[in-house]
Parts: C-alpha cells; sequence; structure tokens
DNA sequence: ACCTGAACACCGTTCAAGT
DNA sequence: ACCTGAACACCGTTCAAGT
C-alpha cells in the first residue's frame, strides 16, 4: 500500500511473501518488511500477534498457490499416466535448478514452525503421484511406497544442490530416475 | 574448563558441540556458550574472530567424526558388498529416527556458510557407497548414479521425517528401498 | 595472554500516547 | 481503528581497561 496509508492484513502478507520468494522464510523480518511499507515495526502488532503469525500466513499462502499449481498440472488434458509423471518430474528437476524461496521451506519448516504445512503438501504430492502410479495398474499400497521413495529422491536432490554437491548427475538423469522408479518399481514392500 | 580457570579455543569447541548436539547449528550461540563455560562473550573474541568461525569449528570437528565412523564401518570385517550395503542402510535408517543436530546439518549449512564441508561429506558417501556396487561388478559410472540416488533418497526421506510426515513407509522399507537401488539398479543414464 | 564490562547495532515485542 | 516512538530483551560485535 502507498505510503502515509492505512494498510491491510492483506498488505503485509504480500509485503512479506516478496521477501520469503527472494530469500526464504528467513528473510520475512518485521522491520525490514515495515521498512518496505513505509511504516514502522509497532504498527505490525496492529495486524498480527507476533512474527510467527506472519511466517505461517506467507506459508499457508505458499500453500494455496502450490495446490492451485498442482491441479491445473492435473487438469491439464493429454496424456498417459507416464506423460503426466514425466512431465510432472520434468517441472521439478527444472524449479530444482532455481534457489528460492520454496527451495528452501523444508530446511527451514521446523524452525520456522510450519511443519504441519509442508507436511500437508507433502501428503497432497504422494497422494496425487500415488494416483498416477495406480492407474498405471499398480497396487494401491505399492503406488504409495514408489510415490513416496520418488518424492524423497527428488527432495533429497534438492538438499545435495543446497550444498552445491553437482555429483555429475544432471537435470535429465533426475527425471529419469524419478520416472523409473515410480513405473518400474524399485520399492520392496 | 573450570569457572574462573583460563579457556582455550578447543574448550569454547567443546562447549558449543554439545549445544549443536543437541540443537543444531543454530543452537551455537556466543552468549549462551559463554554462559555455559561460566565466562562472558566479550572473551570468546580472544579466540574467534566471529560466529561463523565458532560454527565452522563445529561442522569441521562433524565432518572429523563421521569420517571416523565411515572408516570404521568400511573397515569392519566380514560380509559380501550386498551385506555391507544393507548394514549401511540400516545404521542410516536407524539414525534418521534420532532428531539430533546432525539431522539439521543439510538443512542450516547453507544459512550457516558451512555448505563446502556438508559436500565434502556426501562426496565421500557417495564414493564408498559407489566403490560398494562397484563390488557388485557394476560399471563405474552406472554405479556412481546408484550411489548419488540412493543417497538422495535417504536424505529425502530425513526431510519428509523433519516434518513429521510418517507416509506409512517405515525404518525397514526405507532400508530395502535404498538397497535395492543400489543392487538392481533402477537409475536411467 | 586472557578476560571483564560497557557500548552499539539489529531485531522481536510491548505499550502509552497520538490521530 | 490504526499508527508512532520510545522502551526493553536478546544476541553478535568492538574495544578500552583491567589482571
Amino acid at each position: 500500500m502507498a505510503r502515509g496509508g492505512t494498510r491491510s492484513a492483506d498488505d503485509w502478507v504480500d509485503a512479506a511473501y516478496e521477501r520469503f520468494d527472494a530469500g526464504g522464510l528467513g528473510a520475512v523480518k518485521v522491520e525490514a518488511v515495515a521498512r518496505d511499507l513505509g511504516t514502522t515495526k509497532g504498527s505490525f502488532y496492529w495486524h498480527f500477534a507476533d512474527r510467527p503469525a506472519l511466517v505461517r500466513a506467507v506459508t499457508v499462502r505458499w500453500e494455496a498457490r502450490e495446490t492451485d499449481r498442482f491441479i491445473a498440472r492435473a487438469e491439464r488434458p493429454g496424456g498417459s499416466p507416464q506423460e503426466r509423471l514425466a512431465r510432472l518430474f520434468s517441472e521439478v528437476a527444472e524449479r530444482n535448478r532455481v534457489r528460492d524461496g520454496e527451495a528452501a521451506l523444508y530446511r527451514e519448516a521446523e524452525a520456522e514452525g510450519v511443519a504441519d504445512i509442508v507436511r500437508r503438501v507433502s501428503e497432497r504430492r504422494v497422494a496425487y503421484l500415488a494416483e498416477l502410479i495406480g492407474a498405471l495398474g499398480i497396487e494401491v499400497g505399492e503406488a504409495r511406497r514408489r510415490a513416496v521413495a520418488s518424492l524423497a529422491m527428488v527432495l533429497g536432490m534438492q538438499q545435495l544442490a543446497h550444498v552445491r554437491y553437482e555429483a555429475h548427475v544432471d537435470e535429465a538423469a533426475l527425471t529419469a530416475t524419478a520416472l523409473a522408479m515410480a513405473t518400474s518399481g524399485v520399492v520392496a514392500s
């Protein structure tokens, strides 16, 4: 909102979200956001109980957007389950390259008190993956195990990327590996 | 060291390491460690340039211990490569349950400026895994790809555990999955 | 050579006082 | 109803002064 005017809680979340996008939840600082908004941090406490409340609002917004993207992906027509899985993994691999706020989320979730939200998103991802794998004719329990294992591998690759461990495994190999885990099923029951 | 006496840099690292063990690198706070040692934080700056130097010393110590454990494992006689791999993965799965300082390391490494050390440890883990897989008669490039993929999956499961996402996949299943990835080779090249 | 104590910066939080 | 400004706590950092 314009300097000098009055602000809503939403304006605070907008400004905080920009900082989150750039630097993760750790960059969501009351004083800094107040500066961005051209107001004082004292005014922040009119709208929110404390910093954790703001961090939580930002994460909830991230969850909503993540869900939208999920639905958009699922709704998009075209293709066998295999093709959809391939599309999904290749999008994930591509986003892996960008070190944005989301990339930091799993790392920061616990310290910032939003582990529950990240857990919820994880469950959605697993459910969606399991659904696609199930569409290949795989039994439901096995489909879930494969979904968890391939999600875990993708998250692990993200972590290795965080410490800049390249491991000579590129985007294409990551995509192929995740797809192979999902479709050819290496997961023991 | 006893209160009132004089302290060495090592004493500071000892005390800081205890805090790391309990709460990760984030718990390594100059003021708190000074309190533990019964001295003032001002005195800290005689021994160290700043907090990052202390954090780095703690991580270097962690690396040394991690290496020791690695060597101990590798040297331990007995068993085919398969048996050693199984032992390795089951130990990792077991440690996954404990939420200690190490569990937080990958998350915090970048923010704390010790990504290089964690990267080095990752490379050792991959090299060791690749060596065992290579002993199964697998070609060297393929062995490395399998090593990276199985390490990534284990790290990813750790992350999911951090947000307490259980996913109905237990320790035994994790072990079996990692082993299957390493030995039966789902990784596309 | 090693430490204390006071000072400052930065950020989260509270609150009396203003509009 | 919403905000300012000052205050305090906590922690990292510096430094003059002490032993």
